[in-house]
DNA sequence: CGAAGGGTTGATCAATTTCAATCGCGGTGG
DNA sequence: CCACCGCGATTGAAATTGATCAACCCTTCG
């Protein structure tokens, strides 16, 4: 199996094939969850890092009144928690989605790894600040774009970013989640994300079968969403 | 005039009496800007690193409807762009909301300052994980919070941040801008603000005049933002 | 076969936006 | 000193979006 954490952080700087080594040892202690197992739970003190191998996972909060929102996915190659050490106790949770595999890093191995190769540090400096630049389009969608547009703003951000993992197919990607997913992910109910996804099925941008979804019209999506994948730091092939 | 920047950074790593002296020597060269200037607009190629010294700034984006959306608040000691050398240009503009004092420093220049102090550059990286907090809850409110609790829980998050930087007196803060600026931020708009911060007035938990928000019973208002500090990495400390 | 979870639908309700004025105040030119 | 201007604050009414409530359907799974 690809490591995919591996591939990632190559991509985002020269690693020396002794850092390749390195980071293929520190994630090999890894551990399955199940669908819907919390990783680690809001008001749990903050413990190793994850690296997320095969699967999907979602950060999450839990407001008083029961509603839930889910901040960010973790995709094959994304990793979590750096900031482990900075707070007494997590102020979100983070759980699978899918089952999933994880590779377990405490933090002091974590820490020294970085220490002692900088262009592992780097690697995933840089890969914090694309994640920041995907919090912000979020926040934009979330504040200021109707119903249909943040839909397909996301789905045009999670097939990107598939695709850069080589997990999606030509205009084509695996979802294998339900509705409520995505409406605690959009803020919204599950109600409405259900007449949202009909409607951009009638329009024949995309469509949402179960486990997977089909980007129909890439052009007219993208058009809808106002989606502009500069802030993902990949180029969108429209190859559909 | 104390720089707040390095005040800021002493708490996050412990400083050498040296990493102090080089940090203000790098945040000398500064620059005023007017009210409403760019710092650096979308599109354009990215820059220097910005560290504001004095008044309001945010990251902003205006959308294709002509709508903006503001991303976040820096406040005096707020730094923005350390991720300088990551995109081919910015997905997003950053403004002077107040008149502003800015110190800026260029790439090179941060670089070779975070390579030879990695106190610095640790504290610099504390900042930005906690950045990242305040993102998520930015997420959180505006996916799931009414707009009542929306309002109430950014005041609570930028008082606790001006107080910090002993720029809140005791339940009162500056607030020099208008309510247009308030609505951008939280995905409102203006008239319904302006409801909003009404309605907060009458129940007694809050007010904002003309220039400046009075946290009249915070009880109150964290009660009605659901707030809960933590994620800001400090103490909330009642002393009203 | 029955139960459960997810998807779908319709009707109604509530929050928020939109539109259109009006108000108030500081600044400016005369 | 005063009329005029412009921006931000405020108000009211109508229009819209999205949430809520309540079934019902379908498929999977024990």
């Amino acid at each position: 199996m690809i490591n995919r954490f591996v591939n990632k952080l190559s991509e985002l700087s020269d690693l020396s094939p002794r850092d390749v080594a390195v980071l293929e040892a520190a994630t090999a202690r890894t551990r399955k969850y199940a669908q819907r197992q919390d990783l680690i739970r809001e008001g749990d003190e903050p413990g190793p890092v994850f690296v997320v191998l095969e699967g999907w996972v979602c950060r999450y909060k839990i407001l008083p009144s029961g509603t839930r929102q889910i901040m960010a996915f973790l995709m094959p190659g994304d990793a979590c928690d750096l900031h482990v050490n900075l707070l007494p106790e997590m102020d979100h949770g983070i759980q699978a989605l899918t089952i999933a595999k994880v590779a377990i890093i405490s933090r002091t191995e974590m820490l020294t790894l970085m220490n002692d190769h900088p262009a592992i540090a780097r690697a995933m400096y840089t890969a914090q600040l694309i994640d920041e630049g995907v919090m912000r389009a979020w926040i934009v969608s979330m504040g200021r774009r109707s119903s249909i547009e943040r839909v397909a703003h996301l789905m045009c951000e999670l097939y990107l970013r598939a695709r850069n993992i080589g997990l999606a197919g030509d205009g084509e990607f695996a979802f294998p989640m339900s509705q409520l997913v995505l409406a605690d992910a959009l803020g919204m109910t599950a109600v409405h994300i259900n007449r949202v996804l009909q409607e951009l099925r009638l329009t024949g941008a995309m469509a949402l079968h179960r486990g997977s979804v089909d980007i129909i019209d890439p052009i007219k999506l993208v058009h809808i969403a106002g989606f502009d994948e500069n802030y993902l730091h990949r180029r969108l092939r429209h190859t559909a």
